[in-house]
RNA sequence: GGCCCGGUGGUCGAGUGGUUAGGCAGCGGACUGCAAAUCCGUGUACGUCGGUUCAAUUCCGGCCCGGGCCUCCA
């Protein structure tokens, strides 16, 4: 049974979907106006573990996983005014980017992927009944959700503002440090239309030509593709409020049903034990990290710490998800011409994920089971331990790679330094000058071979090599 | 100021009211022509002060420290 924290009620609670046919997740997706960096990548990837989870339970097709590209935004219009190129261009290569990004850290793609501009209708339409039902009001070109509204008339019981992220309306009046906007009835109503100009990508409305606030997207997204209850909703946790906050508030009121069942965040990447943020100048884009080293390793690193701890990033500990991959395919690489075990449960791993996903201990099973590939004689545990590796390994969206693959991966930016066919000559070589005992020649290629980064390892049927990191 | 979250051995990192997390690094050994890889052995930690308890790292409270949200932010 699958356990998740919820951040509605801050605990951990049994899983239940609403309809086990068909189990609904959304994950807010990136703005697209840059490379993202590591820390957009962790709710990608965690939840694309959660993903594979439920596929798991459910049934692949019974679980919907519908992830947003948001391309409407402030960001977009500055960068794309900056770079001197059209918006429309710029989101699309942003896209492309993303997607490109994320395939290397072995994400599956979602089984919708909406983007803001396509729902302009559906949100208009959300806008519409708000500002019937008294949730909304029209000021100046823009349209605002009144919050004040929310709390006289909650639209569920007990469903008043603030609800997720626990705060109630006086704090955050009390705490503001941005100047309230003059149109605004009250300081804590946001904006849900906003006027555009001419020269701004808009839309025509009952209120003007204009463009969709920030929240209400992705109410009208998830409303279009999930309903108006689902299942679960996950992001990181900077977006417990405002973001996540305002959406419950714009969903419910509209719909007049509960919005989200179980709310997930994810805790941040740090870098010199501060958020990895944009604005903090501490960020790693994952393009500059793949030059580097391996989408997997990236993707491991990930999953070694809890979705919810913070995350202190360092390229030593990448290094260190690199070398814990060297052990697990070095384990299949043993095991490569053993027929594994049919039918065989990941039951190590799917104990742990079963419990708020915990990735590190199942990244302990498959240690383990790594171990036994390695030293086990006995036929029937190789064959066992072979099977649980690569259902474990699926699972976590790992070792999907052959191990050859694995230890021959260079840098995509520094093109080898020899090529493969150099390598097995110089192989031969040494071969010939072991056998005759001439090791001095022997380790000479050795040498030569280490200095353009190859390894060699000798080994019961032969001479093996790789990269070295 | 308000509201959250966290402080685990050299390091990363799970977890638990009383019995081993695990990884990495280190050290010792085996194996190897030399290596690499692998294997075996090896480390009794839980911010601080109190409280509850037969028993607390684990529950409760104070304090210290760190981080986050309250503004765009994964």
């Amino acid at each position: 049974m699958l356990r998740l924290h919820n951040t509605l009620t801050r605990q951990k609670e049994e899983f239940r979907p609403l309809d086990p046919k068909n189990v609904r997740m959304y994950v807010c997706g990136p703005t697209v106006y840059d490379r993202i960096h590591i820390g957009n990548a962790r709710p990608i990837v965690v939840f694309d573990v959660l993903f594979r989870l439920l596929r798991r339970q459910y049934g692949a097709a019974q679980v919907k996983y519908v992830r947003n590209i948001t391309d409407i935004d402030d960001k977009i219009n500055n960068r794309a005014k900056e770079r001197g190129v059209a918006i429309g261009a710029l989101t699309a290569e942003t896209t492309r980017w993303f997607h490109e990004d994320i395939a290397e850290l072995g994400c599956l793609p979602p089984s919708v992927e909406p983007t803001a501009t396509g729902t302009i209708a559906e949100i208009k339409a959300m806008i519409e009944t708000l500002v019937e039902k008294g949730y909304a009001y029209e000021a100046q070109g823009h349209v605002l959700f009144h919050v004040p509204a929310m709390m006289e008339r909650p639209p569920l019981p007990q469903h008043v503002y603030g609800l997720l992220s626990r705060k109630n309306r006086d704090d955050l009046i009390a705490g503001a440090r941005v100047d309230v906007a003059p149109y605004k009835k009250d300081p804590a109503d946001f904006v849900l239309w906003k006027p555009s100009t001419p020269d701004l990508p808009g839309w025509d409305s009952p209120w003007g030509r204009g463009r969709p606030g920030w929240h209400i997207e992705c109410s009208a997204m998830a409303r279009t593709h999930l309903g108006e209850t689902f299942d679960i909703h996950a992001g990181g946790l900077d977006l417990v409020f405002p973001h996540h906050e305002n959406e419950i508030a714009q969903s419910e009121c509209c719909n007049g049903r509960p919005f989200v069942r179980y709310w997930l965040h994810n805790g941040f990447i740090e870098r010199g034990g501060e958020k990895m943020a944009k604005s903090v100048g501490n960020i790693d884009k994952v393009r500059d990290l793949l030059d580097e080293f391996p989408g997997e390793a990236l993707r491991l690193l990930l999953l070694k710490t809890h979705y919810r701890s913070p995350l202190e990033f360092t390229k030593e500990g990448l290094r260190e998800a690199k070398a814990d991959l060297d052990y697990f395919y070095r384990a299949l690489a043993r095991v490569a011409n053993v027929e594994a075990e049919q039918g065989v449960e990941p039951a190590g791993a799917l104990e742990a994920l079963n419990d708020d996903l915990n990735t590190a201990v199942a990244l302990a099973s498959l240690h383990y089971n790594s171990g036994l590939a390695l030293k086990e004689d006995d036929p029937a545990k190789v064959r066992a331990a072979k099977a649980i590796i690569a259902a474990e390994g699926a699972l976590l969206g790992l070792l999907q790679s052959s191990p050859d693959a694995w230890f021959r991966w260079q840098p995509p930016k520094s093109p080898a330094a020899i090529d493969e066919k150099k390598i097995a000559e110089l192989i031969d070589l040494r071969l010939a000058a072991r056998n005759a005992k001439n090791f001095k020649e022997a380790d000479r290629i050795r040498t030569e071979l280490a200095q353009q980064g190859v390894i060699l390892e000798d080994g019961p049927t032969g001479t093996t090599w790789r990269r070295a990191s």
